[in-house]
DNA sequence: CGCGGGCGTTAAGAACCCGTTAAGCGCTGC
DNA sequence: GCAGCGCTTAACGGGTTCTTAACGCCCGCG
């Protein structure tokens, strides 16, 4: 799985081990280090796409980690701190963190936050009209090479995962959870069945990729170049 | 940078002249109202290309707020909600807004969501600059190529929220809650038979095209150029 | 080579979506 | 009261999409 990197910046290990396992399991890759003193290293050397930084560790100042690291990098953090009203004095001092979550945390709320501090990212750092396939979320509307497909909603929803992550390999249960909004459960084929549909509705329109690849034992890749 | 207008609609003078500080500093044109009440006042006068809007305002809510200008303007809406959870309640409702922060936000996740919002309505809007359908909300008529046409209140209102938002799906469910400012829960073949009929209108006076498209499993797109 | 589980495809029924008709209801003006 | 109008929905029919069972191939492994 290549998931996005965070990094964890956590003194405390109980906690560092379940921001860890909640990250994992959503399909993350994970770095933690518990040591203030220890952050710039780890960060040059795992070259994390996110930081998850408590404010609280020890030989070094969360707020001055997040310092330094704002004078040479763009990577978003997420402050972690114990109370709320922490965070008020955080934004008087005008710290640059993208978000802020107060423990305790609930799973849910800190893997929603990573991943919104990284769509934001991806987001704007695509100048758009890069990638082959264009993905129109307002209008229902999918183009490749300009051309529109006929895509039926599974089938949207679906490219439209892919086309979010290009390069990443989503199990099938994650591209269920990512199509299906209620929670509903199906199997295995009927994924496969919607990834054959869109194939060939892809193959259609650009008969000479295949954008869609099948990582044997793990789910299906997309790659706009392949 | 240009200077684009952002309209501030927040109560609390602190969180107010927070916003209004970094987006100052950003480069953009600013405006504050504190009161519900004011709100459309200052839209009007203030003529804004983006609202940032606080959901817990005095006098009137902020969610009545949005659904107002929706039915009148495109303008994008960026709510500013207290808590996480309220989004999940504001999205299930369907509420017109293009963007949602949660407070504690950050300075630089307040500009970035400005610069995104604006950067992607000015992306999709004005190929040309007179689409051939027009509102007129004060006198409640609508003209299809300066035919004027003759629609049921229902009508109408369905249309101004189509106008409003070009190439966007809506579903039924969205299409309710913009046209009944009431909260009233009505079939989806209450819309469909609305529809129908609109098509039926505007297909009479411009017999080429249609405008209104279904999508099939998510709603109505309408599409001056279908 | 034989095994077992992962995978692609097919086909068919289930489930769902949608346009239309027609009828009922409330309201208005005569 | 009655005719006319607009709104809503029950009901129906047709079409599309979704899902899964089933089958057979393929892959990796011992």
């Amino acid at each position: 799985m290549n998931g996005e990197k965070v990094l964890i910046v956590e003194d405390e290990p109980k906690i560092a081990r379940l921001l860890s396992d909640y990250l994992l399991s959503a399909g993350y890759q994970t770095d933690t280090v518990g040591d203030g003193a220890e952050v710039m290293a780890a960060f040059e050397q795992f070259q994390p796409d996110l930081l998850l930084l408590d404010l609280m560790l020890p030989h070094r100042d969360g707020l001055d980690i997040c310092r330094e690291l704002r004078t040479r990098s763009s990577v978003p953090i997420i402050m972690v701190t114990a109370r709320v009203d922490e965070i008020d004095r955080l934004l008087g001092l005008g710290v640059g963190a993208d978000d802020y979550i107060c423990k305790p945390f609930s799973p849910r709320e800190v893997v929603a936050r990573v991943q919104a501090a990284l769509r934001r990212v991806s987001w704007q750092s695509q100048p758009d009209g890069s990638s082959p396939v264009l993905i129109d979320e307002d209008a229902m509307q999918a183009r490749v090479d300009g051309q529109l497909l006929d895509l039926t909603p599974v089938e949207f929803r679906l490219l439209s995962v892919f086309v979010s992550r290009p390069g990443r390999v989503f199990s099938r249960g994650q591209l269920m959870d990512h199509a299906y909004q209620d929670h509903r459960v199906v199997s295995d084929r009927t994924i496969d069945s919607h990834v054959k549909n869109l194939r060939q509705k892809l193959q259609a329109v650009s008969p000479d990729a295949s954008p869609i690849q099948s990582v044997y034992g793990a789910g299906y890749r997309f790659d706009p170049a392949g």
